[in-house]
DNA sequence: CAAGACAGTGCAACTCGATTGCAAAGTTTA
DNA sequence: TAAACTTTGCAATCGAGTTGCACTGTCTTG
């Protein structure tokens, strides 16, 4: 497992407590978390400070947002490696029963056939469907 | 053009004077519409009323929508023969300058793979950049 | 080390898209 | 036609996200 502190000073990220904190947590997951969710499980840290810290994070690419059309935003630790460029985009997966939100790191985006002259920056792929946990 | 009347009546939609508004306004657009954008467009008619004709449209599979980031929820009729099903999926285009959501319904999903035993029964794909109208 | 500058934090308030309660209006059914 | 049901319009509410502001902690510079 990386450690949060090594994170923060490799992405050039001032380590604050909270910051520690919350980037310690993130890394214990195994899928994307809401912001209520890091509210719930960090009891005595504020939700600004949350809120302020995640988008901290995102400005220097150390987790990215998903909108797994839930109405609330997610967000997981980027990969080793990633710095959120087009090659670095993956797949997410949310389960519909579990409801957990999953980065299928391991299963990349097949090439994506454009119409002529359109350019792609970005995406947000969310695939929706049972887990291998919740279908049996 | 496909007529709001026959589409109502083939989806088994009652054709309120409401409905038959909005679903004209929207198989006019060349684009995925907001609720906002609705009601922007269709002066008289109420938020709510909108919101619940959409409500409907979706639930008799009239329309699709798509969470395409903005944060506001964008509608778009289906296409002819469209039945809401895993074959009917496509991507969805964002123009980060012109701001417009676009279904690219000729350029389908290529067979995406899933981890072992995960299951998929819906997906929204959402890539953003730039639109041939914007990429000059 | 001290003073000022700056960054980070916590609280409360606010924004805005989405949704709902309710009564009035319209439609269908018996 | 009256009762039952559906649709509509208005106003209120909800909740995720975001921001203003004062306080605190940290860094910089003399």
């Amino acid at each position: 497992m990386r450690k949060a502190e090594d994170i923060l000073a490799l992405k050039g990220v001032k380590p604050t407590a909270v910051r520690l904190n919350l980037l310690e947590f993130l890394l214990e997951q195994d899928k994307a978390l809401s912001l209520k969710e890091m509210e719930i499980g960090l009891l005595h840290m504020d939700r600004s400070s949350i809120f302020r810290s995640l988008k901290s994070f995102e400005e220097y690419k150390l987790i990215h947002s998903i909108n797994d059309g839930t109405g609330m935003t997610k967000y997981a630790v980027c990969a080793e490696g990633c710095n959120c460029e087009l090659e670095d985009l993956h797949y997410h997966f949310y389960c519909t029963s579990c409801e957990k939100t999953f980065c299928l790191m391991d299963h990349p985006i097949p090439s994506i056939i454009l119409p002529k002259n359109f350019k792609m920056t970005d995406a947000n792929m969310v695939i929706k469907g049972l887990c291998d946990q919740c279908n049996k």
